[in-house]
DNA sequence: AATGAATGAGGGTTCATTCAT
DNA sequence: TATGAATGAACCCTCATTCAT
């Protein structure tokens, strides 16, 4: 028995799966900066320091070490919604916590917004090709639907919001603001990441999404 | 007098108006489809029925080009706001029209949406380096400033909504669903362009604008 | 009769001579400054603050216009050695004078010596096109041979100097210490610009040519 | 052991640097012909038989070729002149021999004399860049130095040369000759490059050194 | 497992030149 | 006389990728 039998892996494969995780990390970094088009092979490998054979050794190529990278991203923001104690007892506070999620996330992991951003302007061909994406929306909305639920049951969320309208709202509302926030900040002249802004907005769409959804808010 | 004589410029002339136009119109395509980076150059002159030489001889770079292409949909953008018609007597009507009118803008303009993508994407280089789009941003708040002044004074409309946060919802909610369209179709594993799920987005967010900017919305 | 009969030229005429004059000019410069393959018809119409399209109308072809810059800076050279005053009845002196000359004509006008440079690395093909400047050839060494031939009359200076190689020597000490100044400043990593450098080098240099030519040199 | 290990290298590493040594040698010629700004990059890889690509693989730019030719000929020059095996007991014959050695590598390394040329056209920016051929110019002057000082003790030459003027000197009267050949073929109207003519100027040359350096040439 | 060498298509851009008034 | 418009070949350089150890 070998003493890093623990792992479960060899020394060589330990290296390896490094090197992969390194070309990996660098490639996130990379497509965030530059999207798919612009993301160059070379700065990725250098970058990971590396080499660009490497990245054809373990990921077979540009277009497959992208979807790669797509899913991990996917995956890191599903566990971070997995991550989110909610309780159903209070929908609202439920409600609002998953709104300042949300944003917050998009807030925190640009390259996650810039990612999407390339992907959608690839046509979404590339994460056509991941069985994993797909799967990964029953998470998002499963953590929605009990919420809305409650809330319904309890009297407190109008009847008529679909679950799959509520996410888009949130999402909307959260991810607009920080992937257009270069030409915003052009268009409206102001800087749109200022602490006091960044709050402000916070409140403004946990307002909009409660006024939306709750039956009676004058209290 | 010559038979041109009435737009003032000579055959040639127009026919150089011609090409710039046709290379600019073709710009606005590949741009779309691929963004600033993976737009070649060459694509741009073929589609023209023009020669690579001449975009540089018209717009000096492709990144002038790009620059301009931007100008162009901008303004066309802040030509369809002027010709909104608002009542401002009626200012739920109104706003409910500018919802509407952002909403289907978005959607019936993807090119629009995609070059806002590739920009942000490029964290707005180009938008900086544009005298013109800056002023744009007036016009469209200007549009929208009084309704919402209108609404107030009528007592319909909340005091504590600000122009700016207002245009941001309005322009999340119609924005997202089209630019995010094809990581949202495979996420939510559903077609989201269908005329029902259209219709359905269009009917929510309008009332979701309502319900955040109107005070007592229970009639 | 025209009020500028004098010239013999009509306005338009005078104009279109200017033009090209200008033209010539510009072309001067440019090519002294970027050799033949390097000096752009763009950067010289430029400069002339004309249009590419006079270059053509002008001389033809960028060929030809270098062929004529050629010809107009040794028609220059030669006008300026016709300009010399020299005294045969004191061969030492007249020949110090044409050292001098020389030397300090290359000092003085490196545009023909980067003109010389660009057209012996293009092998001369522009000078073996121009038929005026072959007849150039004569009147530098027969300005050089009647002082030649009155030192050997007067038993000051050598009989087995040839005029070719004399000039040739001359021509050597003079040019070389110009058109090498890049390379030997590196090489020699000394300024060979300065006041000093350039004095020592004049006399070491009219020294050279009067030891080899004078037959005593004591004196 | 290996077949190769005497050479230390690899196959692939011994190919490797024949293909750079071909790129090298073919950028000689390249340059050599047309200069730095006429020498194609396509033209020297189609003539090393590789492709654009490696130019870049292996010397980053056409600029840094240009740099490591230009290097690489002035190291040729410098092991050639620490070649000559120099008799300073007699420092006539040895001041002669130099004269001809640099009158005849420049004869017959007519690429040297192109790109030295190419270079002064270019103001020399390339040879700034090398640290390496500073350091070459001791050794032109480290071999004339020791001939001189010879020829001053045994009273010989003349004490007011300095080596500096005379390597000047000895560069003039070769290289002139060399590189304005074209120029002053049509110029004198005659072929320099005949063997008569080449006996001829070296025996004039070598004769105009030793009377510029020597006291009594009367012997 | 890892890597230096090689590939060839194509990137944006500039060139000298000609066309059409 | 003069000039904007057009041309297409070629410029240097970079791309994603594969070969051969």
């Amino acid at each position: 028995m070998k003493a890093n039998a623990q792992s479960g892996l060899g020394v060589r494969a330990q290296q390896a799966q490094q090197t992969r995780q390194k070309i990996l990390k660098a490639a996130i970094k990379v497509f965030a900066k530059s999207g798919f088009a612009g993301g160059r092979v070379d700065s990725i490998s250098k970058l990971a320091k590396s080499h660009d054979r490497m990245i054809y050794y373990y990921f077979g190529s540009k277009e497959k070490l992208f979807v790669e990278v797509l899913e991990t991203l996917y995956e890191q923001f599903n566990e971070a919604e997995r991550r989110l104690q909610l309780d159903t007892t209070d929908p609202v506070a439920a409600l609002s916590r998953i709104v300042d999620f949300t944003w917050r996330y998009y807030l925190t992991h640009p390259e996650f917004v810039a990612l999407l951003g390339s992907e959608n302007l690839h046509r979404g061909i590339h994460v056509k090709k991941s069985v994993n994406v797909k799967s990964m929306s029953d998470a998002t909305l499963s953590m929605l639907q009990p919420v809305l639920e409650a809330g319904q049951a309890q009297g407190l969320f109008r009847e008529d919001i679909s679950v799959r309208n509520l996410y888009l709202m949130i999402a909307s509302l959260g991810y607009f603001y920080n992937s257009n926030r270069y030409t915003l900040s052009s268009f409206l002249g102001e800087n749109l990441m200022t602490d006091d802004a960044l709050v402000d907005w916070q409140a403004f769409i946990t307002d909009a999404v409660l006024r939306k959804v709750c039956i009676d808010t004058s209290a």
